[in-house]
RNA sequence: GGUGGGGUACCGAAGCGGCUAAACGGGGCAGACUGUAAAUCUGCUGGCCUCCGGCCUACGUAGGUUCGAAUCCUACCCCCACCA
């Protein structure tokens, strides 16, 4: 026991520790620093908010004064992870798989710091797996394993059970993430492994083989899964999925992602999605108790998880159109190069002026065609609905003619569904 | 390779000759109420049109039977279980 905060006490007052391995908390106990890693899936060209917990857990592990290693998976992606999966995954091809890991390998190198004492390294596991054999694998490997072991594994019996069906290829995966944590406590002396609670088994797995192989002790932890009061999935707007990429989910879309937190999460997401001291968290609950209509926690939430992946320049831009679009401000005392600005990461569409001109569109015409609603009938839907506003004025005439007057200065549009999904259209020659 | 079960809309799941663009649940979208929240209630949820009406595509794929097929027949593809 040491009066100083360690990590693992860090993580467990956040309420950030889901399971961890016998002695893990008593590594942190002593004040050497150690190395710890995590795995990253380069199933897609971005990471996402999902990903955002471990990518945090790394950095509060180098913040307390310990080496944290991200890996990506190029090579283990060529496999794919079962774990949490209920059926057979695609295989991803090997460019798609690169052009992967640099995406990521980009995005996890803002949130490390790879200068000095406690230097962050990012590794790729193609480095090792692509070259080695299956020979060299079952020897070194697979002798360290039952079949027992590996189907008593919760990811592997669950398919079993479901009956989703589970290839030899997945079902080895488990031993590549193992070989990788021996790899890793091998050439970088890593002891600890972090992750997704779904990854509980692999890490056990990875642990028990340097114990085998090596006679060492590793350890490992894992996160909770982040849930949301409504059960919905986290992560997960009506626009898709929330990717840390700002050319995929533009800094405007992440910051009101945050925004539109339920009560009930805000207070645990802020201790799990920011560096904000505990009592500050505290401090910042109170506010919001006393007026809640206020959403101020859900406000400074937006804006330190904003500024922590976008920065102050994509902060300031979410901001800016945040105040324009729930500011009150009607739409048409914006200039149309105000407009034009601040719309920069709402989604536009550019349209021939020509086609206003004279008669113009109908609303449900300039609806579809702009692919604010997939269909003309949906686009009918929606107006008769009312969920249809053309320069922050309600439509109510599916029919209703848009010309080149209703456009502000004659160049822009700003069509609103609902009341939180913008488009810009803008007229060009 | 054998035997059995199965492939229906975003997902799950009914339907098993016409009343089916396809019950029901979930999800999603919109409206009301609000705090850009939750809960609740309401509407919508294949496409197109001259939209209180009409047309076109759809129930694994391709053919066939029938006045008429998601529903019957044939072949093929895929999935699952058990056996070999």
């Amino acid at each position: 026991m040491t009066s100083k905060t360690t990590f693992f006490d860090d993580l467990e007052a956040r309420g950030l520790i889901y399971e961890a391995t016998e002695g893990a908390r008593e590594l942190f106990a002593e004040s050497r620093s150690i190395t710890g890693y995590i795995g990253f899936d380069p199933t897609a060209r971005s990471l996402h908010v999902g990903s955002l917990l471990p990518i945090l857990a790394l950095a509060r592990l180098q913040r307390a004064g310990h080496r944290p290693i991200a890996l990506v998976g190029g090579g283990t992606g060529m496999i794919g992870d079962p774990s949490g999966k209920t059926r057979e995954r695609q295989l991803l091809t090997r460019e798609q798989v690169e052009e992967n890991v640099e995406g990521i390998r980009a995005q996890l190198a803002r949130f490390l710091d790879f200068e000095g004492e406690f230097a962050a390294r990012l590794l790729d596991n193609h480095d090792w797996l692509g070259s080695l054999g299956v020979i060299e694998f079952l020897r070194d490997v697979g002798k360290h394993f039952t079949i027992n072991y590996m189907l008593a594994k919760e990811s592997v019996a669950r398919r079993l059970q479901d009956g989703g069906g589970l290839s030899v290829t997945e079902f080895s995966y488990m031993l590549l993430q193992a070989y990788d944590f021996l790899v890793l406590s091998d050439r970088h002396d890593c002891v600890l492994q972090l992750g997704g609670s779904d990854q509980w088994g692999n890490i056990t797995a990875g642990i028990e083989l340097i114990r085998r192989a090596r006679g060492r002790a590793a350890y490992g932890i894992v996160l909770p899964l982040v849930t949301t009061a409504s059960g919905v999935k986290f992560g997960k707007t009506e626009a898709g999925t929330v990717w840390l990429d700002s050319e995929l989910t533009s800094p405007y879309r992440f910051y009101q992602f945050w925004l539109n937190t339920d009560d009930r999460d805000a207070e645990h997401y802020l201790k799990a999605f920011t560096f904000l001291p505990l009592d500050e968290i505290a401090g910042i609950m109170e506010d919001h108790a006393r007026n809640p209509a206020a959403r101020g926690a859900q406000r400074r939430l937006a804006t330190e998880v904003t500024r922590l992946v976008h920065g102050d320049d994509g902060l300031a831009r979410a901001e800016r159109v945040t105040a324009v679009l729930f500011g009150g401000r009607p739409v048409r005392d914006l200039s149309a190069a105000e407009l034009l600005d601040v719309f920069a990461d709402v989604p536009s569409t550019e349209m021939a002026r020509a086609r206003l001109e004279g008669e113009g569109l109908s609303a449900v015409e300039l609806l579809a065609d702009t692919g604010v609603a997939a269909s003309k009938g949906e686009a009918r839907r929606l107006i008769l609905g009312g969920g249809v506003y053309l320069n922050g004025e309600r439509v109510t005439d599916p029919d209703q003619r848009v010309r080149t007057e209703d456009a502000i200065e004659g160049k822009v549009l700003v069509l609103r569904k609902g009341k939180k999904s913008n488009h810009v259209v803008r007229l060009v020659a």
